[in-house]
DNA sequence: TATTTAATTAACCATCGTTCAATTAACTTG
DNA sequence: CAAGTTAATTGAACGATGGTTAATTAAATA
């Protein structure tokens, strides 16, 4: 009744998680069918069911990986030879560039809102802002408090917010994050 | 086929409105049926279709309504008797203030992406944040540029998205609204 | 009473998540 | 290399839900 298909390469796990995560992020988590992430992979939506138990677990199994590379990028800017000055902008200005490089994640991570979702995401989001706030406090030598950090994380968070529902890329406003970042370190100087 | 309704009071198009908007913000453009505002409304879903030619032109009626409201509350403010410093100061925890008191406004006013809907909305956010800007720059003496201030935009963006996100009142979070504004406002002096 | 207004409900068609029997490509074993 | 086995894929089918339309009818109005 039904032929397999004559396979250049088998489907994956990982290749229904990188296909699936552009779409998510560009249509939201209810209005991206199974059917339709089948489709953009040239397979029947069946076939994603072998690979998953179902759209939910898909959908975690993207935000999982998520959540570890925003972990990844800040420790990577924290292990370089810099200036804590220069490590702070460093960081503020990471965490622009990964929330607009990897848009989807950025959305998954800290935008969508959906009952079905939250269930997820568990603290993932609250452990990720933890680790940023530790390294801007310390990169500070302390000399900010939890409020101040916070404040700076929201406004970081709105450049990111807006940016993304623009659909713009790092680069196509990396002169106006530098200035926002720059803005903001401006205020922390004279706290 | 149909009895109708033995009405205490008719279905208005103002009811119907009170009564998605809310909902919209809720759950979402897609997310919300037609079905599921007439039931609110203990009416029939077709009866909303006698109202609206259909569920596009009920969310643009909503949207309509909103951006028109916040330049209400800007434009309250600005014709206070006050100092200029403390103009700013209100015009920044009032945009908060909107923001988060009218929450579902500002979702479909700055948060929702959906092409469907961006069709209708045009040159409404751009329209409210010149209205925005402007009195910024006007209340600074000139003194901040465009892009300082759209730094400032931003970040009370941040601020609003997030909380928007959570579901918290404005009450809820006041004294971090009003920290957040003196932190952005420090940075200001120094321009 | 005749007409208009405002509501109801059934019905149509589309899409969705999910399941599952059928099918076959690829691999294993003798 | 043949036969059997496993793994991967298909597509039909089920039950929900959705937007929208149209026939119908009750209430209000003239």
């Amino acid at each position: 009744m039904a032929p397999r298909k004559a396979v250049a390469q088998e489907l994956t796990r990982e290749a229904i998680i990188d296909a699936a995560r552009g779409l998510f992020q560009e249509k939201g988590y209810q209005n991206l069918s199974m059917r339709q992430i089948a489709q953009t992979l040239q397979y029947s939506h069946g076939a994603l069911y072998y690979h998953f138990k179902n759209k939910a677990e898909l959908f975690y199994a993207i935000v999982k990986q998520d959540f570890s590379l925003l972990d990844d990028t800040l420790d990577q800017i924290l292990s370089r030879q810099l200036e804590p000055s220069e490590k702070l902008r460093r960081v503020l200005l990471g965490f622009i560039e990964f929330g607009l490089t990897h848009r989807s994640h950025y959305e998954i991570m800290f935008l969508i809102r959906d009952k079905e979702i939250q269930e997820f995401v568990d603290d993932g989001p609250s452990h990720s802002y933890e680790k940023f706030a530790k390294a801007v406090q310390s990169l500070s030598k302390n000399r900010l408090g939890i409020q101040t950090i916070w404040s700076l994380f929201l406004a970081l968070h709105g450049f990111v917010t807006h940016y993304c529902r623009n659909q713009q890329s790092y680069e196509e406003v990396r002169s106006m994050a530098e200035y926002h970042v720059e803005f903001l370190l401006k205020g922390l100087l004279h706290e």
